[in-house]
DNA sequence: CCATGGAGACTAACATGTTAGTTGACATAG
DNA sequence: CTATGTCAACTAACATGTTAGTCTCCATGG
């Protein structure tokens, strides 16, 4: 009653989002999911989401179905939903496959951009190195999350964002708890830089080996994380 | 009335489906598209649908749901639902995703597989040896199918085969079209058997190469195919 | 002959009612 | 004190009713 339902009043209002009743609502879930508003193990009632909210039982449940397809709630059958555990496996599983899409991703950038969408790399790029010099960190998280979404944008192949997003959304969610540092973010700018140099050069493998060293950092400081908060892992 | 609604009594009966009843009727759907026993351009009438299945409209709407999410249907809100056209933008997109997984997965498997593991994949790669020799081209296009299962299985992440099924839908459904010919087979087998003697030798790059190899055969054969049946596909 | 507009039929989206299965608390037996 | 069976409360899943938006088609006006 206490602690093991979610809050349904943290749920931000869905007159903010445009679309379907449905969609909206899918919306205000995930976002409350993946800031940790609602806790893995946590029970989602629709009574009071919908009370919230202001609408019926049907958008939330089709957002609930959408969610638990995106292995973001377990749906019980027949008796509840449950807010999921973080667990390394999806986790692992997650960084693999964002990572073979990104190295597929940045390799075909790298031997087909055109000057203008170097360009525009290479602004964002410049933008990344004076948010790091501000002390940003936001703006900076803001401008890294788009010089991916920039990589992903020229391959031409406007679903590769989308299910990019899709299978790493566990990692999104365990990304969150990660603070920011100043030394880890100087080496992110190098990193990148080394991704952008070999766009500029046009070497597909180059950009390959910068891009997987720069994904390879990831996953050890999630690792570590579970050690710190056990209580949002499982163990399966 | 006749050739612009789709044909509901096509659908096979949903009892021989398991799972709750929105998703059978999914499985039911989705198979009637992919084997094009439903046209592009055809629209999809809740009602006949519900009558053939005997169901109510909510799971029909929670599958149609579904599949507009994966691209086999277009809704029009408030308005109607259709079934997607093939176009080369999807295929192609399709294609690129499936790849950067196959590659992805190859590398991994190669790098570390375990002797069971590849006594598996061999005795898979002997059937097809086989069944080609029979000309059973039905049997061989689902050892082929399961070939690259193996490969994904053998990763250790489950959702890879999830994923990598749902981006190339539109891929599957073109290859319906494609029909098998004796010589495409013998050389699928070539470059199936490259790929296992590249795993054979723990030689990641090796794999790498000959699945791109293998995969590259795909695009060509259905861009022939758009030529001769133009009217599954659309320019949008 | 073409443009326009409005009425009717149809639909997806949403709201609400119903059903059947699961969970957990509690009482009772061992 | 533990195991077990029962029962009530709650839920997802499904069925059905309602609303409001879209399309088609035909009539009317230019």
């Amino acid at each position: 009653m206490t602690n093991t339902d979610i809050d349904a009043t943290r749920l931000q209002d869905i007159g903010s989002f445009e679309g379907s009743l449905a969609h909206r609502v899918y919306l205000a879930l995930q976002d409350a999911i993946l800031s940790l508003k609602f806790l893995p193990g946590q029970v989602v009632r629709k009574g009071p989401v919908c009370e919230k909210l202001g609408v019926s039982r049907s958008p939330v449940s089709e957002a609930i179905a959408r969610l638990a397809n995106e292995g973001l709630v377990d749906v019980i059958p027949q008796s509840g939903t449950r807010i999921a555990h973080l667990s390394m496996e999806d986790i692992r599983e997650g960084t693999f496959l964002r990572q073979a899409l990104e190295l597929a991703s940045v390799a075909k950038v790298a031997e087909d951009r055109t000057e203008d969408q170097f360009a525009q790399i290479n602004r964002n790029m410049r933008l990344q190195d004076l948010l790091v010099e501000d002390g940003d960190f936001p703006g900076f998280y803001q401008a890294d999350e788009e010089f991916h979404a920039l990589l992903m944008a020229f391959t031409g192949y406007p679903r590769l964002k989308t299910v990019a997003r899709m299978v790493s959304l566990q990692v999104t969610r365990a990304r969150m708890l990660l603070l920011p540092t100043p030394g880890r973010t100087t080496e992110t700018l190098d990193e990148h830089r080394a991704v952008v140099d070999a766009i500029r050069i046009r070497d597909p493998d180059a950009a390959q080996r910068a891009m997987r060293l720069h994904l390879g950092q990831l996953m050890p400081r999630i690792e570590a994380l579970a050690e710190t908060r056990p209580e949002l892992f499982q163990s399966r």
